[in-house]
DNA sequence: GACACCATACCAACTAATCGGTATGGTTCC
DNA sequence: GGAACCATACCGATTAGTTGGTATGGTGTC
């Protein structure tokens, strides 16, 4: 076989971090914890991050990028018009929600909730990750809102993080109630409120275009 | 002056304990953190509390307690028509945005986050508190249905826990922007939301009744 | 009204366990 | 053989929880 990978045990304790942050926090995530789940020991722990605050930090680069790898490949994004790929954005969230809870929530949402005022660094980090998230988003926001509601009173940014607003809160009520369907209700109704936001024009503009 | 005050110290160790936790997360935040912003000492704690789960149950319990007092005396209770007890709720939660985050966010929302996996019964008493907050505020949500939308295809609890989930999601942001201000736009776009999914008819039949 | 009695409230010092982090030595790969 | 990588044993600090004791105020008794 010979399989290079580099840092493969690097690897299996950024996702071992994942799931194990996101079922249990960040503080009471403890980092044997994570070496078990990740099946290595605390040497190589030590050896691959300086210390927890560091994983943490490497933890959400690495959840920011499976992220962005994640929609930038989804099907929706092949949509031709901006609004179609926004509405395809808020369909195709509903449609990860499967699974056990780590598994589709939010890692940084999480993270930030428990280290904002204690941890500067790690908040900074959350902070970036979701707002470059939110920023590529806000971009079919824009171009939608060219094509629909060129004169609108609400920003494309603003209804970017409005999505994601939307998102946490629900990732929050699935946990409360240990599951995805609470969920997928505030997404439906977060649909039919970016529907209405564009509808004002929508048919017939959408219809010239046909 | 002859203060009873039966158990002032419990009291202050609940009062410590939301701010705290609000601040630090739950895991982080310590016995021995509550005590001394309570002022009060670990003997006391353990006096009034078996442990500390048992504080958080309690502080639950605490705040769903001041949560309801505080909506059920705001001045937005009084309006006669129901879409405007409900936005005016609105109005309300974006008004009560000040001061230093741990002062205005979500106890509960904070708590089962990092609770939702490891401490049933803390998560059980999260939901339990927000149900019940959820409930009250669907009760106007249904009468302005019946009023404004009587045929509309979604359900009030649905609007309810959708309006929850907005706030728990602007919650995150500002903590993650250190800053209400983004929680604020989020709020401004969930009233128009609401303001949508009444407008069919309210013009009509809210002339109708002046 | 003074005294014995007792429950509640509180305190400071201690303990056993846990956690992040380290020291050190071994293994593997170029 | 040297550098990257990993394993194990260990350490100091911190943590939830305990212990044994004190202060206070109320109550019944004579």
């Amino acid at each position: 076989m010979t399989v290079p990978a580099q840092h493969e045990s690097k690897t299996r304790l950024l996702d071992a971090a994942l799931h194990v942050i996101r079922a249990k926090g960040y503080a009471a995530a403890t980092v044997d914890d994570i070496c078990s789940a990740a099946g290595v020991t605390k040497g190589s722990f030590f050896h691959h991050f300086k210390g927890k605050d560091a994983l943490a930090l490497a933890a959400v680069e690495h959840f920011s990028t499976i992220a962005d790898g994640l929609f930038a490949t989804a099907p929706y994004r092949s949509f031709k018009d901006p609004l179609d790929r926004l509405l395809g954005y808020v369909d195709f969230r509903a449609s990860i929600l499967t699974g056990a809870l780590p598994e589709f929530t939010c890692l940084l949402g999480t993270l930030v909730q428990e280290t904002y005022d204690t941890h500067p660094a790690i908040r900074r980090a959350c902070d970036r990750g979701m707002s470059s998230h939110i920023a590529a988003l806000s971009r079919d926001v824009a171009l939608a809102r060219q094509l629909y509601a060129p004169d609108a009173r609400w920003s494309a940014d603003s209804v970017g993080t409005f999505i994601q607003s939307v998102l946490q809160g629900a990732f929050i009520f699935a946990k409360a109630k240990q599951s995805p369907a609470v969920a997928r209700e505030s997404l439906a109704h977060l649909r039919r409120y970016l529907g209405m936001l564009f509808a004002q024009s929508a048919t017939r503009k959408r219809k010239e275009k046909a």
